[in-house]
DNA sequence: GCAAGGATATCG
DNA sequence: GATATCCTTGCA
C-alpha cells in the first residue's frame, strides 16, 4: 500500500495549484469522491478527494496489495497490456499478455497507472462517491491496516516543483511491502 | 536510457 | 489555435 498527499493552490505539485478548472473541479468539492486523471497520455491515476468542500486536497493511490479478486485484476491488467502492445504486432501483444499472466499477484497494482488498470478505472470514475457502501468502487475499513507499520518519504515524479518544503515526506507506504511502486525505491 | 501518448494549461 | 508539459510504464 502506498499513497501520496496533495494539497490545494499552495502545493505546486498539485493539479489544484492554479485554482479550479474543468479537470480538477472535484478536488474543490465534497470529500470522499474519486478524482481520476490521465497522465502521460496513457495511464490513469486514482485520487481520493479529502478536506472540506472548497478546500482542494486529494490523496493519490500509488499502489495497493491485491488480497481478493486477483484473477479479475490479472485479466483486467492483461487486457490493457495486450491492447496497448497490439500496435506493435500480434507477437508483442501475446508477449505482453503472457508477462501479466506470469507476474506475482503482489505486482498487479504496484503503481498508480497499474492500480487503475487492475480495477478498470478511467476518467469516467471522476466524481463518484467512494464512501457509498453500495458503490461498485468504494473504500472500506480494513481489519489489518491498523496493525501495519507506516513509513514516509518524499513524493515521486515532482522534481519540477522541487521547492525545499515540497520535499516534505508526504508519501506514505508500508515498508517492505511487496506491492510498492517501482518508483518508491528511489 | 528513452519513446509513446493525449488531455490540459498556458502562451501567442 | 499551437505547443510545452505531465502525480508513468515497459521496452531498448
Amino acid at each position: 500500500m502506498e499513497v501520496e498527499a496533495y494539497r490545494g493552490p499552495d502545493d505546486l505539485a498539485s493539479h489544484a495549484r492554479f485554482g479550479p478548472s474543468k479537470r480538477n473541479a472535484v478536488m474543490f468539492g465534497s470529500p470522499g469522491v474519486a478524482y481520476v486523471y490521465l497522465v502521460y497520455g496513457m495511464y490513469h491515476c486514482l485520487n481520493v478527494v479529502v478536506e472540506a468542500e472548497g478546500r482542494a486536497a486529494a490523496v493519490l493511490i500509488r499502489a495497493v496489495e491485491p488480497l481478493r479478486g486477483i484473477d479479475e485484476m490479472r485479466s483486467a491488467r492483461s487486457a490493457v497490456a495486450e491492447s496497448r502492445a497490439a500496435g506493435r504486432g500480434k507477437a508483442a501483444a501475446e508477449a505482453a499478455a503472457r508477462r501479466v499472466a506470469t507476474m506475482p499477484a503482489s505486482r498487479l497494482a504496484a503503481g498508480p497507472g497499474l492500480v487503475c488498470a487492475a480495477f478498470s478505472i478511467d476518467t469516467g470514475m471522476t466524481g463518484r462517491d467512494l464512501c457509498d457502501p453500495d458503490a461498485d468502487l468504494r473504500l472500506e475499513l480494513g481489519d489489518v491496516a491498523a496493525e501495519l507499520p507506516v513509513a514516509t518519504g518524499p513524493r515521486i515524479g515532482i522534481d519540477y516543483a522541487a521547492e525545499p518544503w515540497l520535499s516534505l515526506p508526504w508519501r506514505f507506504f508500508v515498508p517492505g511491502n511487496q506491492s510498492l511502486s517501482t518508483g518508491s525505491s528511489r
